[in-house]
DNA sequence: TGTTCTACGTGTAGCGTTCTACATTTTTGC
DNA sequence: GCAAAAATGTAGAACGCTACACGTAGAACA
C-alpha cells in the first residue's frame, strides 16, 4: 500500500553520545534530565560530547519510559487574535525550559484531546474549553491538566486560570453608565460555549440592577456564525426601543456591531455606544476605536503553563488563578453630550 | 528535584488486545496499518476488541519503529486571520485519515523544525517561511517537507504550494487602474520574510510598467512592528505627493493603512483607495469594505497536505501546486468620479 | 500425486530512552 | 585510621509498538 520513504540521515543517539564522551549511557542520560548524581567533570564531557556531535534527545523515546517535554495548547479557534496573546504569554513560561508547546485547534476539544494524550503530551492547557466539569475532570484523571476561561473554583482535579468575567461584566456596565449611556443591551452567544459567557451575563446583569437599570436588562443571543450575529445586530439597531449601548461579549462581535451599525448609518458613540472583551490589537485601529476589556491575555497564558509545569512535577491540589479585568476607553463609548 | 506524578489509569496496550481477541500482537499491529495479510475474520474479531477496550495506539511508541500519524505545521504568526483558512483546508483533507495535525507558531522556523523533527513528526508543512532555499532543503532532507507560500520552482527535495503572488501583485495594480486610480504606491516590508513578498512587488512593478506608471513606481518597506507601520504609512500619506492608491501586502497591512487614512481625516477611496491582500473575513465588515486579494487559504491548506501525505508515503519526486489569485472588489477601491 | 504458490498468522528483535538496583569511589565523623 | 555515609557511575530491563523472517495450510497447477 505504502511504498518506503527514502533513506534519511540517521540520527544522532544517545549511545553515541556516551560512547564519545567515553561514559555509560545511563550517564549522559542523567546529564540530560540533570538527575541527581553527577559530577562537574562528567556533565562537561557530556555535555561538549552533545554539543559536539549536535545530539538532541528523541521525544518519542523519552515519552515511552519518562515524559515528553512536550505541552499541548488547544485553542477553540484560530480566528480570534486575543488567543496569540495568550499564545505569548505560554512562550515567555516556556523560555529557558526544556518543555515545547504544541498547539491543536477545535471547538469541542474531545478529540483533539485524545489525540494529544496518544501522543504523550505531558500536560494540557485547555484554552476556552466547551465542556462539563465532569468531562474536564476524567480529562485531568488521565493527564495533567490547566484550563484558561473555565470558573470551576470547587474543581480539584485540574487548575483553572481565568480573568474575573463577572467583574469584566460589571466593569463594561459601569464604564458606559458612567459615560451616560443607560439603556445597555448585552450581545451573548445562543449557544453558551463555557462557562465564561456566563459569569460575564451575571457580571452585566447584577451591575444593571446596582445601577437601577434592571427594567433595561436585555441579553441578545446570537449564533457564532458571521451571518447570524449580523442579523442579530441588525435587529437590535432597527428596534422600536433601541439601545443606547452593546456590550459585546467579544470584540470579535463587537467589531460585527460596529459594522452592522455602520451600515445603518448610525454614529459610534452618538447613536450606540459599542464595548468589547479582550482588547484585541484592532480596537485599537481609527476605524474601530473600540472599548474593551482587558483581560491579560499574556498573563493568563503565562500563568497557566507555569500552573502547568507545577503540576507535571507533582502538585497534586488545585489552583486558580485570577486576574482583574480592566476597562480600556476609546471612542467607541465616549460620553456624549 | 522533581516529584512523581500522581498514579493514572494505565492505558491499554496492544498487548491486551490482543490477548482479549485471541490473536498475537503481530496481528493486531497489522490491523491497525491496515498491513497486508489480513483475513477478513481476523480483522473483525481484533476491531471489536479495540473498540471494546477502547484501545488507542500510543504514537510515541507507534513513531519509534514506523510513524506517528502526525503532521506538524508551522505558522509565522497567530495574529493573521489568514491562517485560520489554510488552517480549515489542513482539517478537511485530514479527515477521513489517521493523521492528526500538530501546529507550532514562530518566525524564524528553524528551532521550531528541530523541535518537531525530535518529536517525530511525519511531515512537516511550512507556512511562508522565512528560510533559505538552502535551509529548507537541509529540512526537507530529514523529514518530508511542504512548504506553503514560498516560490521555488527549482526545489526538487520538498513541494510547494503558492497562489501567483506575482500575478496578484498584477491584478491589484490593474484593478486600482481600471477604477481610475494612477499612483499606486505599494506597502511593503521592510525585512522580506519570504519569496513571496519579492513577487508580490515584482507584479507590482511590472503591471506598472505595463500600465504606463512606470514613473510612479513607488515601494514603501515599513517593519513589521505595528508602531513602524503607521509613522511610514502617515509619512506616505502626509508627503506632497500623496498616491493615489495604496497597494498593501497584506490585509493586516490594510486595515493599518485605513486606520491612519481614517485619523488623518482622508476619506476611503475618495482621496486614498487601499487594497490588500489575502481577503480576510475583515476585510468585509463595512467599517473596513476592503478590496483585497483572494488566494484561497484553504485550498492552499488542503493541496499542501495531500501533497505531504503523498510524500510520506513515499513519493520523491516534487510537485509545485499553484493557485490563481482573484480580486474581491469593495469600497475601499472604488471608482471616484 | 506431488510441487509450487499464495494467503494468513506468529515470534521476536529491536527502536532510543529512562530508571532501578547495584557497584565502586570518595568524603565524613569520631 | 577506620567504619559509615554520601557521592558518583554503570548494567540492563523495560516502555509499546513495528516489521522482518518464518511457519503453516490450503489452492492451483502440471
Amino acid at each position: 500500500m505504502t511504498k518506503k520513504a527514502p533513506a534519511r540521515t540517521p540520527r544522532i543517539t544517545i549511545r553515541e553520545v556516551a560512547s564519545d564522551a567515553g561514559v555509560s549511557v545511563a550517564a549522559v542520560s542523567k546529564v540530560l534530565r540533570n538527575a541527581y548524581g553527577v559530577s562537574d567533570a562528567l556533565r562537561t564531557k557530556v555535555q561538549a560530547s552533545m554539543e559536539k556531535l549536535n545530539y538532541r534527545p528523541l521525544a518519542s523515546a523519552r515519552g515511552l519510559r519518562g515524559r515528553t517535554y512536550t505541552l499541548g495548547l488547544i485553542f477553540p479557534d484560530l480566528r480570534n487574535p486575543f488567543f496569540a496573546d495568550i499564545f505569548a504569554g505560554v512562550n515567555s513560561a516556556l523560555e529557558r525550559t526544556q518543555y515545547q508547546a504544541m498547539q491543536g485547534v477545535s471547538v469541542s476539544a474531545s478529540s483533539l484531546v485524545e489525540a494529544m494524550i496518544d501522543r504523550q503530551m505531558d500536560g494540557l492547557v485547555l484554552i476556552g474549553p466547551n465542556e462539563t466539569n465532569e468531562r474536564l475532570n476524567d480529562i485531568a484523571d488521565r493527564i495533567p491538566l490547566v484550563a484558561i476561561g473555565h470558573h470551576d473554583i470547587e474543581a480539584v482535579r485540574f487548575d483553572t486560570v481565568n480573568n474575573d468575567d463577572q467583574l469584566g461584566g460589571r466593569l463594561a456596565v459601569r464604564h458606559l453608565c458612567q459615560n451616560g449611556h443607560k439603556k445597555v443591551a448585552m450581545l451573548s452567544l445562543a449557544v453558551p460555549v463555557s462557562t465564561v459567557i456566563n459569569q460575564r451575563e451575571l457580571g452585566y446583569r447584577l451591575e444593571m440592577t446596582e445601577q437601577g437599570l434592571g427594567s433595561s436588562i436585555n441579553i441578545v443571543r446570537a449564533p457564532q456564525v458571521l451571518r447570524d450575529v449580523q442579523l442579530t445586530v441588525r435587529r437590535l439597531l432597527e428596534s422600536r426601543d433601541r439601545p443606547d449601548a452593546i456590550f459585546c461579549w467579544t470584540d470579535l462581535m463587537a467589531f460585527e456591531a460596529i459594522s452592522v451599525a455602520t451600515e445603518l448609518g448610525l454614529s459610534i458613540p452618538q447613536d450606540i455606544a459599542i464595548i468589547g472583551y479582550d482588547n484585541t490589537v484592532f480596537c485599537e485601529f481609527a476605524q474601530n476605536r473600540l472599548t474593551s476589556i482587558d483581560q491579560s491575555g499574556e498573563v493568563l497564558g503565562l500563568q497557566a503553563t507555569r500552573l502547568l509545569i507545577e503540576r507535571i512535577d507533582g502538585r497534586t491540589h488545585s489552583e486558580h488563578f485570577v486576574v482583574t479585568p480592566r476597562v480600556v476607553a476609546r471612542a467607541s463609548s465616549a460620553k456624549v453630550s
